[in-house]
DNA sequence: GAGCACTGC
């Protein structure tokens, strides 16, 4: 373990100040702000050395080097993610065989910055710089020395290599975003620690959270461990904080409390085209049905009044809208133009637009709830933190000065918001994430429990497949486990309704959405994989695509854990037995005395009724499965298939047999 | 006869 590489470097002339506390430092390097010139005909190595965090280089290896954990805070465009990996590989980290892993939140991030960087470093992609998402692993063994992968990868890593000993230093990028990922991964970090002294974590978080990531990796002293403190290894965290290069933004707020958002925004947008320079405006609501209604609104608008709102060019953006509609949002307005994207939190995280000089902001967005007592998601519309309000100004901010316009008052602002959202973990079911972390002493059930683990998808839908390899009907339930997958293969949208309604009847199947799934597929897949085949029958190609792709990964990952690829041709019983195998939690009994279609859980008697996209709808079969619930006014079961009552106890025996003797099961 | 913020393995 001590004989790891470690490369020297030379203490940084800025200065290292301890925090009262102890332990944290802060490192104020020479703040002259960098003039934030495009670039121009500059080689790449004076584009690195522009870029802010260029003059923390030093500092940076300095303290990667003497500390266990370093926390790094970076505005936007401080160039740490593209540039610290390349500061550890020039110092040596990746040398002896050792990786060097940085993490992001998405794929898509993921992919821009691997190739970023390797066009920086004038390698190859996938040689020496590679990366790897889920379902793409593009990097060469003992070749590829940084590597860039989702959080969600590494922390399935940790299945086959607990203590990630291919690393010598781990970045974890984004972490002030808290996803699941990223908060399991912070506690799994923390315990390899100890046992690793020689990997080193960096922390790349926003200014607020700082102070609290510091907190949990810092070792209480009694715990300290002694051959940390032998290895000259300082094991307090260390924060170190990068200036980005953001412009400033004037903030205004509404005088009063606004009653109806879509309005005010709308208004907003109006009186800032009135009265403000050229700028493009991005306008943050909650949802799709929000979104539609402001931009209905603003083209009337542009329609009755032309003189005030032409010039106007208004799009939405929500992640429901087609590839073709995405795009629309990042094409430039013509001259004499303005553009107003009116979106959903995308813009917020997953998406950077450029451009923007006004931003106003509604204050909500649609947050995920999880009630552990009935075991339902919620979407519900709800305030948003002042750390995302923050994060939705510095959109107005990164071409020059800009505004935002905050549909709420000051004093709700600083009185009434929190400071921090709460984080995903605990607003999230846990079932997906939690077999992943068991450790030795969990118990899992050989070789079920082990299998279900390999598979990267929900529990039940693992179940689901390793049930079918016994049943002879792998190759139809990996289809319908890779349908499942994706949000949705069929092509909705206003004034095609009752056409795309005609076009799902003509693969209909009695025993309901799942086998209807395989008729789609079969359909498509006898076409050739056609698009125009897709385009006919009301079916979106680009998540008949990404069917076929998850499909060939799942069923790489069935050989691989031993389960048998067989197809049961015409059988449908098998794969209903099949599915309920891996749902039988979720059955339910139609209420025949209600007479609307109201069904009971078999587990926790709750009221629930088929969603109307069902092929089951207003068919109200007597017994069902559902894949998932939504939950609006009512609790609808979407996805359901018919089942025969005798397989739930034949599936789930231990499940069900109190159900049995309570007669439950009729 | 209803609707899906956003990610990820």
């Amino acid at each position: 373990m001590s004989q790891f590489w470690k490369p020297g470097t030379e203490r940084p002339q800025g200065r290292v100040v301890d925090d009262e506390e102890g332990g944290v430092l802060f490192l104020s390097g020479s703040h002259h702000s960098s003039s934030s010139s495009r670039y121009g005909y500059a080689s790449i190595d004076k584009q690195r050395q522009r870029l802010p965090v260029f003059k923390y280089r030093t500092a940076i290896l300095y303290l990667v080097e003497t500390r266990a954990t370093t926390i790094i805070v970076g505005e936007t465009g401080s160039g740490k993610t593209t540039q610290i990996p390349q500061y550890l590989k020039e110092a040596g980290w990746a040398a002896g065989g050792r990786l060097i892993a940085c993490t992001q939140p998405r794929r898509l991030a993921v992919q821009a910055v691997a190739s970023r960087v390797a066009e920086e470093m004038g390698v190859k992609l996938g040689e020496e710089v590679g990366y790897t998402i889920r379902f793409e692993d593009v990097t060469k063994p003992d070749v590829t020395v940084l590597k860039f992968l989702t959080d969600g990868v590494l922390l399935r890593e940790m299945m086959d290599d607990p203590l990630l000993t291919k690393y010598s230093v781990i970045m974890l990028d984004e972490a002030h975003e808290r996803s699941i990922s990223t908060d399991i991964l912070l506690g799994l970090l923390k315990k390899i620690q100890r046992r690793r002294p020689e990997l080193r974590l960096i922390i790349s978080s926003a200014t607020i959270e700082a102070k609290s990531m510091s907190d949990f990796f810092r070792m209480r002293k009694k715990r300290r461990e002694p051959e940390n403190e032998e290895h000259g290894l300082q094991v307090e965290p260390v924060i170190l904080s990068v200036e980005g290069r953001g412009f400033n933004v004037q903030i205004n707020y509404s005088e009063e409390p606004v009653q109806d958002y879509v309005q005010a925004a709308v208004s907003t947008v109006l009186l800032i085209h009135e009265r403000e320079p050229a700028g493009d405006v991005l306008v943050f609501l909650t949802g799709q049905d929000d979104i539609d209604a402001s931009v209905q609104l603003l083209n009337d608008e542009v329609q009755t009044t032309g003189k005030h709102s032409s010039g106007l060019i208004v799009l939405p953006l929500y992640s429901g809208l087609s590839r073709a509609e995405q795009e629309l949002v990042f094409s430039q307005a013509p001259r004499g133009k303005r553009k107003v994207i009116i979106s959903t939190n995308i813009a917020e995280t997953s998406l950077t637009l450029e451009g923007i000089v006004y931003v106003v902001d509604s204050g909500f967005s649609k947050q995920r709830f999880y009630n552990p007592i009935s075991d339902i998601e919620n979407l519900v519309v709800a305030p948003i933190s002042r750390a995302s309000a923050r994060q939705r100004a510095g959109r107005a901010g990164r071409v020059r000065p800009g505004k935002c316009y905050r549909l709420y008052t000051e004093e709700y602002f600083l009185n009434h918001m929190s400071n921090e959202g709460i984080p995903e973990i605990q607003r999230s079911s846990m079932v997906s994430c939690v077999i992943q972390v068991l450790d030795d002493d969990a118990k899992l059930t050989s070789p079920t429990g082990f299998q279900v683990a390999e598979i990267p998808l929900d529990p039940m839908v693992s179940k689901m497949i390793i049930a079918s390899s016994q049943l002879g009907c792998s190759e139809e339930i990996i289809t319908i486990a890779a349908v499942l997958s994706v949000q949705s293969i069929w092509i909705s949208g206003r004034g095609i309704q009752k056409e795309s309604d005609e076009a799902k009847l003509r693969f209909a199947a009695a025993e309901g959405d799942h086998v209807t799934f395989l008729n789609v597929y079969k359909g498509f897949h006898q076409s050739g994989k056609s698009s125009q085949w897709c385009h006919k029958n009301y079916v979106n190609y680009h998540a008949m695509r990404k069917v076929l792709e998850v499909r060939e990964q799942l069923k790489r990952i069935a050989k691989r854990i031993g389960l048998v690829l067989k197809s049961c041709e015409s059988d449908m019983q098998v794969v209903r037995k099949a599915v309920t195998a891996g749902f039988f939690a979720n059955a339910c009994h139609l209420e025949e005395y209600s007479h609307n279609g109201m069904y009971k859980t078999l587990r926790g008697s709750q009221e629930v009724y088929i969603h109307p996209s069902s092929v089951l709808f207003r068919v109200n079969p007597k017994w069902v499965i559902y894949n998932s619930l939504v939950s609006t006014d009512r609790q609808y079961m979407r996805n359901v298939i018919t089942i025969d009552p005798s397989c739930l106890l034949e599936a789930a025996p231990h499940f069900y047999q109190l159900q049995q003797s309570n007669h439950l099961l009729r």
